[in-house]
DNA sequence: TTTTTTAACTTGTAAATACAAGTTGTGCCG
DNA sequence: CGGCACAACTTGTATTTACAAGTTAAAAAA
C-alpha cells in the first residue's frame, strides 16, 4: 500500500521491525536525531512516529535515556483495544468460521444502541468457534457496520486478522470501547458449542469498539470457557 | 497544585470543564487557533494538550470539523486503564476498606513476577470490599511498591481515588498493563464475603498495571459477583 | 582508589510558520 | 427554486530553531 504521510511510513517501518525482531525486548530504538538522518525528517515527524508507537504500547520512551522497545504484544488480547485475535497462544489456537461474514440486517433486539446511519445501512455479520489443542474455548458473534469496507465479505480472513486488515487498508483504529462482563452459567446451546456441562461458570462478555472513523464501531458478543485457560490481555 | 507545563495546564483546565459540564457532551470546543488566542499559545502546544485529551478519551477530534466532546468518562471502569473506581454507578457504591494502606513485604508466592527493586522496597497492601444498594458486590486486593510515594498511607482515600491522587500529585500515569480473568466457582472465603452459595460462578481477575514511572506497577486481585450487575468499563 | 564534577548524550517543551486536506455554509449561476 | 462552486472555516502534516531536563559515562579532583 502506498504510504502518504511520512511519520506513517516510519511508524509502519519500526513496527514491522520491533515485530519482527530487529530491534530486541528491552533494547533502545536508535535516537530521534539518528532517525531525523537516517530516514531524511525532522524530529517532530520522527516524535509524531514514536508517539504512536507508544500510543499502541509497542515502545516506551524515557527521558534523557531513550525509546525502549516492549514486548511486541502478540496477545494484545481479547479484553484489549485491538481485539480478539491471538489472545491465549497465537501457536496453539484453531479458528472454526461458523458463519463467513455476510451482509444483513441488524438483529431485532440488538443488545447495543445503534446510530441511525448505522442501522439504516445494515451490518457484517460473523461467527466463530475458537479451539485450543482440539478443545473448543472460545465462542465469539460480530457485528460491524456495512459501510466504508467495500469487499469486506470477500476477504479471507486466513493470514490477517479482521483488525489488521483494518488497521493497513483503511486506516481504522480502535479508540477505545466499552464493555459488560459477567460471569455465568452455561446454559444449553453454549455448553453444547464449547463442550461443557451445563450450569458450569463461562465468560460472558459484550462489547462495543468505537473507531477513529465516525459511526464505525465494532459490536461483539463473547462465551469463553475459563476452566483450563484465563482470559489474558494487555492493554 | 503549581503546573509547570504550559500544555499541561491547559490541558487540566480543558478537562476540568468537560468533566464538570461546561463543555456539553457531543459539542465541540473551541477550535486550536481560538484556544491559541484565548491563552496565549502557540498551535502545537494547544494540540499537544488536546492530543492528550484524545489519548485519555475525553475528545475525539475530526479533521475540518473540530473537536467533539465525548461522554465524560465517568465510568472509567474496572477493567479498563484507569482502575477500579466508580464501575458500576458511583451513586450506589460504598466501600468498606477491610484493610487500609499499609506498607509490609510482598507476599511469600505472588502471583506477579515482581522487579528486584520492587522486592526490596517491600509494597502497600489494601483490601477493600465495595457494596451497591448495601449488598457486597466487590472484593478486591491491591498491591503496589513503596516507591515514589511518600505519606501513602496517611491519605484517607475517602473524596479522591488512589488513581486520582496519583494523577495529579505525582504525575504518575497509568500506561497499560496486563490481566487475566476467569469465571470461578466461589470457596468459602469468597462465598462468605460476598454473601452468596458456594458454587455460584463470580469474575476472578488479575491484573498488572504499567506505568509511567518505570519500576512502578499496581497489582490486583478481583472477586466480583455478577449474578445482578455487570462489570461495565470504557476504556 | 574513591568521589565529585563535567560533558555529551538522550528525550521534553515551545515557538513561529507554511501548506494540505476535510467540512460547512454562503452565494452565485443556471 | 435547485444545484454547483467557492470561500471560509476546521484539523492534519511538516519544517526549523531553541532551550530545558533527565541520564550516563568519562574526566577531574580529592
Amino acid at each position: 500500500m502506498e504510504q502518504k504521510h511520512q511519520y506513517r511510513k516510519l511508524y509502519e517501518l519500526l513496527r514491522k521491525h520491533i515485530l519482527s525482531g530487529v530491534y530486541a525486548e528491552g533494547s533502545l530504538l536508535p535516537s530521534e536525531n539518528e532517525l531525523c538522518a537516517t530516514y531524511g525528517m525532522t524530529r517532530p515527524t520522527v516524535r509524531h512516529a514514536l508517539d504512536t508507537l507508544v500510543k499502541e504500547g509497542m515502545i516506551l520512551k524515557q527521558q534523557g535515556k531513550g525509546s525502549i522497545v516492549r514486548k511486541p504484544p502478540q496477545n494484545i488480547g481479547i479484553l484489549s483495544i485491538e481485539g480478539t485475535a491471538s489472545a491465549i497462544g497465537v501457536r496453539y489456537l484453531k479458528t472454526d468460521i461458523l458463519q463467513k461474514p455476510v451482509a444483513k440486517m441488524w438483529p431485532e433486539n440488538f443488545a447495543f444502541e445503534l446510530s441511525e446511519a448505522e442501522r439504516d445501512l445494515g451490518c457484517i455479520y460473523m461467527e466463530r468457534l475458537r479451539f485450543v489443542e482440539d478443545v473448543p474455548v472460545f465462542y465469539d458473534i460480530n457485528h460491524l457496520p456495512n459501510i466504508y469496507i467495500p469487499r469486506i465479505t470477500a476477504r479471507s480472513f486466513e493470514n490477517k486478522s479482521l483488525f489488521e486488515i483494518l488497521r493497513q487498508e483503511y486506516q481504522i483504529e480502535i479508540l477505545g470501547g466499552e464493555q459488560k462482563l459477567k460471569a455465568i452459567k452455561a446454559d444449553a446451546k453454549i455448553s453444547g458449542l464449547l463442550k461443557i456441562p451445563e450450569g458450569q461458570p463461562v465468560l460472558y462478555i459484550e462489547r462495543k469498539l468505537t473507531t477513529n472513523k465516525a459511526g464505525f464501531s465494532i459490536y461483539s458478543t463473547i462465551y469463553f470457557n475459563s476452566e483450563k485457560h484465563s482470559i489474558f490481555g494487555s492493554f
